[in-house]
DNA sequence: TCAGTGACGTA
DNA sequence: CGTACGTCACTGAG
């Protein structure tokens, strides 16, 4: 970068932070309600500090950079004047939990910090700017203290934050000296007179900062005016003789120590490489998406950490060539990129890069191919013995399914991948992942500038930034495939989830029939109930209001209606389901009926009018399948969700009705798992008492509540039973003695004898959970029984709230995603044997216990062994799987 | 317009 | 003070 050193006259610039000062600030600007993670950890200060941070980075360009801080301990001031800073509040909790997150942020973005015992942040942050400014410096200093006033010269200008966060005021020489009437080195001597409250500084009564600059300003300074004392008349005279002691004192004390012993140099605070994954993780657990994204797009272009692209030549292709290049290329992995639009089941190629890995690519549109071209490319893309790397395979596997080509011989998915390395990470894009396993930006490298040259809006552009993504793809692949070895996910990858791109797309493409007529029918009877519930409602506290607005439905409650308080949330008092039915019986009012009825009927019309447009023209319905969101390796479902299609009502179960069976099929089949989790809890703790109430056939939750009860199964009645379910599945979710008791609505002490009771006849599964955090807590991660990792960091934290929510996730992660790893499992083997059998029958959709097919005519029996089959046998499990089925017109009806 | 929040549907 | 998701409507800041 030689070219670009800095010339002469442009000045190295400091930038200096009071770490505190702004944090402490943040902390009182931001409402703590509205930053904080969901798990409960306030981030109003981190936020506050960070968004600054980056904000004072992105304007001012800072060469060089440190953070100061105070510490705990007493400072030389406290030696001096023992009264300094008493009365100050305690610090809160909150804030004091968010100085050591600060330092993550800061030590991710290699910028220096510093503190020294016994000496405040103002007075290292004084010692840097004079090194600075005898180093040929300009300085910067961000603080919320206005002592550092004082340090303003013409190398030394302070960004004071006004108005909360986002903006600051720049206070040069002439700044303060209109703002306070005085220079800036008279500062000191006018925050002496006036006093400052937050350090218990008293000042002279009756003298406000008007009167201080007129007395410095005809006096000249603080020594003079002192020594002329008794010259000023009036009040302000007599009040200045009598608290001149304290003046003194002030002045003093407010003075900055310019030479405190610091290990780094102004010089040595350059700012450090950052590590892009160290902040993205950090980043990710604060959950502070738009800061991210704030600070990549506002720094990381201006120093990229990464210089180089990736370099590829792309082959100008005659038309035919295409076979003859493939068979010269593609005996290696080639990776594939491809850009066009899919979803909902379809999609459309608008071109398409194959690259290999150091050598050739070309770019193709298949719009253009000739007859020959594009039959050598889908005998390529379907030729199973022809490697191939995609990122994203399934909306690409879906737009080519619609030209009736079929993409196999996948041996990498960049995506999913990643996924299994990072099981917590919500989106991989193609571009962070090459920066992150590859240390490369993702854009082409021409060799003779060495410089960016695409910006993708020529057509060639596009051409060789597709290239460089197909290219990004093998050489990622590559790392990927080792960093699964390491992790032992090869298998995972190879045998499970890749195979699974091409079930789920055929899922997809499939969709489900769905009887619209029925749909709309729904949703006008539900519009009915819910105008009828509205007027109610209304009517029941004489005036109108939003029953859709949890705000003004707290204010109809707590505050017209004065019923008793609920639980609290982030901005009042909950309104949900649980806490209203609970008021229903303390304090009975209609109109809490007509408010939960009207969300019930509001949510079930909300629900069927999001699903009639969505039928295409086939009158099916295409979800989404999402194989990377579930951090515990399940499957997710969008746009719409079916997997959350209402059972639990019956007014519910009628939308169920409106999936059915299409014309050319017979009925459809619902399969599922009987206890899944319950059996792979059975299986992992080898309780032999759990694993015998399997093995005994009866119902599951008699069984085990007869045994924990010590009575006959006959005499469990519903009430015993519905106690013993409820502890069987709470188990699997970390559930508390407490959490027990507001689901039973028994007494916590209940509670926790019941829970006793249920370890003493099953102590292997208390064993089972207490060791698997155990373990989680040393390995950092936990793992199925396919060896699907979830790495659980915050078993280690400080926080306990963090902590605890932490080892629920480690105890509940290895059985919900076993039992994701089942039913994929299942669902791979069940589309193999129905290839293999020949069948036509086929799947249409998962709802993590559940398959759901559409029964060709003739083939229900067959399908039903089939499905029965490889469901039970995907896995063996000491508490062996088993399965239900049922059949019929509609989802409702196959429901068993 | 967008992100956060509360509420609620499923397993 | 029970895990994992996605969607909706409302809200307030931009």
């Amino acid at each position: 970068m030689a070219t670009k050193a800095a010339t002469p006259d442009k000045r190295d610039r400091l930038l200096l932070l009071d770490g505190h000062s702004l944090a402490y600030r943040a902390f009182f600007a931001l409402p703590v309600e509205n930053f904080s993670t969901t798990d409960g950890q306030p981030t109003n200060a981190v936020y506050g500090f960070t968004s600054m941070l980056i904000n004072v980075l992105r304007d001012e360009q800072p060469t060089h950079i440190a953070v100061a801080f105070d510490r705990s301990e007493p400072t030389f001031r406290h030696e001096q004047y023992v009264e300094y800073k008493a009365g100050r509040q305690k610090t809160p909790d909150e804030f004091r939990s968010q100085v050591s997150l600060i330092f993550e942020v800061l030590d991710a973005l290699r910028i220096p910090r510093m503190s020294v015992a016994g000496f405040e942040a103002d007075d290292i942050i004084a010692t840097l700017s004079v090194q600075a400014v005898s180093a040929g410096m300009e300085t910067l200093i961000v603080t919320g203290d206005r002592d550092a006033f004082q340090l303003v010269n013409d190398d030394v200008t302070i960004l004071y934050p006004i108005r909360g966060v986002s903006e600051l005021s720049r206070m040069d020489p002439a700044a303060v000296e209109g703002r306070y009437g005085v220079p800036p080195v008279r500062y000191r001597e006018l925050a002496a007179l006036v006093g400052e409250s937050s350090d218990n500084l008293p000042g002279v009564p009756g003298v406000g900062p008007k009167t201080a600059a007129k007395w410095l300003l005809k006096y000249g300074d603080l020594d003079t005016l002192v020594a002329r004392v008794d010259e000023i008349k009036g009040k302000a005279g007599d009040s200045l003789r009598e608290h001149l002691a304290g003046v003194l004192r002030n002045h003093q004390i407010n003075k900055l120590d310019t030479e405190v012993g610091l290990e780094l140099t102004p010089p040595q605070l350059t700012m450090g490489q950052w590590d892009r994954e160290e902040i993205h993780t950090l980043f990710d657990s604060l959950q502070f998406r738009v800061l991210r994204e704030r600070l990549y797009s506002s720094i990381s272009a201006a120093e990229p950490e990464a210089d180089e692209g990736f370099d590829v030549q792309l082959d100008a292709l005659e038309p035919g060539a295409l076979a003859a290049w493939l068979d010269a290329n593609a005996g290696d992995r080639l990776g594939i990129a491809v850009t066009g639009s899919w979803g909902r089941g379809t999609g459309e190629i608008t071109a398409l890069a194959l690259a290999s890995k150091k050598g050739p690519a070309v770019h193709l549109d298949p719009a253009e191919l000739i007859e020959d071209d594009e039959r050598a490319l889908a005998a390529y893309l379907a030729d199973a013995k022809r490697p191939k790397a995609i990122h994203e395979a399934k909306g690409p596997m879906l737009a080519l399914a619609a030209r009736g080509i079929v993409l196999d011989g996948l041996t990498s998915d960049t995506a999913l991948a990643a996924y299994l390395a990072l099981p917590g990470q919500r989106t991989f894009d193609l571009a962070d992942l090459a920066l992150r396993y590859l240390h490369r930006e993702l854009r082409s490298e021409t060799e003779d500038t060495g410089q960016l040259t695409l910006d993708g809006s020529g057509e060639e552009e596009a051409a060789e930034a597709l290239a460089v993504r197909a290219r990004a793809v093998t050489e990622l692949a590559d790392v990927l495939d080792k960093d699964l070895d390491k992790r032992g996910a090869t298998r995972l990858l190879h045998e499970v989830e890749l195979p699974l791109v091409g079930v789920l797309a055929g899922m997809e493409r499939a969709g489900i029939a769905v009887d619209t007529d029925h749909l709309a029918g729904l949703s006008a009877s539900l519009g009915g109930q819910v105008k009828e519930q509205e007027q109610a409602a209304h009517g029941a506290v004489g005036h109108e209001f939003n029953l859709g607005s949890p705000k003004q439905v707290q204010q109809v409650l707590f505050d017209e209606l004065n019923l008793p308080k609920t639980k609290r949330t982030k901005t009042g008092y909950t309104t949900d389901s649980e806490a209203l039915t609970n008021l229903q019986e303390k304090e009975p009012h209609p109109v809490l009926e007509h408010i939960l009825r009207w969300r019930e009927v509001a949510k079930l019309k909300s629900i069927v009018d999001s699903l009639i447009p969505m039928a295409d023209d086939a009158g099916r319905i295409h979800t989404t399948f999402n194989q990377m969101i579930a951090a515990t390796g399940r499957l997710s479902s969008t746009d719409p969700n079916l997997q959350n299609i209402p059972i639990r009502t019956s007014e519910g179960r009628q939308i169920r009705e409106a999936f059915v069976v299409s014309g050319d099929y017979e009925s459809l089949l619902t399969a599922d798992y009987s206890q899944i989790e319950l059996r792979i809890m059975a299986h992992l703790s080898e309780d032999a008492a759990l694993l015998e109430a399997f093995g005994s056939g009866a119902d599951f939750h008699t069984i085990t509540a007869s045994r924990v009860f010590g009575l006959p199964p006959e005499q469990i009645d519903p009430e015993l039973r519905a106690r013993i379910k409820a502890m069987n599945y709470g188990l699997a979710y970390g559930l508390s003695a407490y959490g027990l008791s507001q689901q039973l609505r028994i007494s916590p002490d209940e509670a926790r004898g019941l829970m006793e009771e249920y370890f003493e006849q099953f102590g292997g599964v208390r064993d089972y959970l207490r060791d698997i955090v155990a373990k989680a807590r040393q390995d950092g991660y936990t793992e199925t029984i396919l060896g699907r990792r979830r790495y659980l960091p915050d078993l280690n934290s400080d926080n306990r709230q963090r902590r605890e929510m932490a080892e629920r996730m480690a105890l509940n992660a290895p059985i919900q995603g076993s039992a994701a790893d089942i039913i994929k499992v299942a669902s791979l083997n069940v589309d193999r044997a129905l290839r293999a059998a020949g069948l036509t029958s086929r799947m249409l959709l998962q709802v993590h216990d559940e398959l759901v097919f559409e029964v060709a005519q003739g083939e229900l029996d067959d399908l039903k062994t089939l499905v029965s089959a490889e469901m039970a046998g995907a896995y063996d499990l000491r508490a062996p799987l088993s399965v239900s089925m049922g059949t019929g017109q509609t989802w409702q009806d196959a429901a068993h």
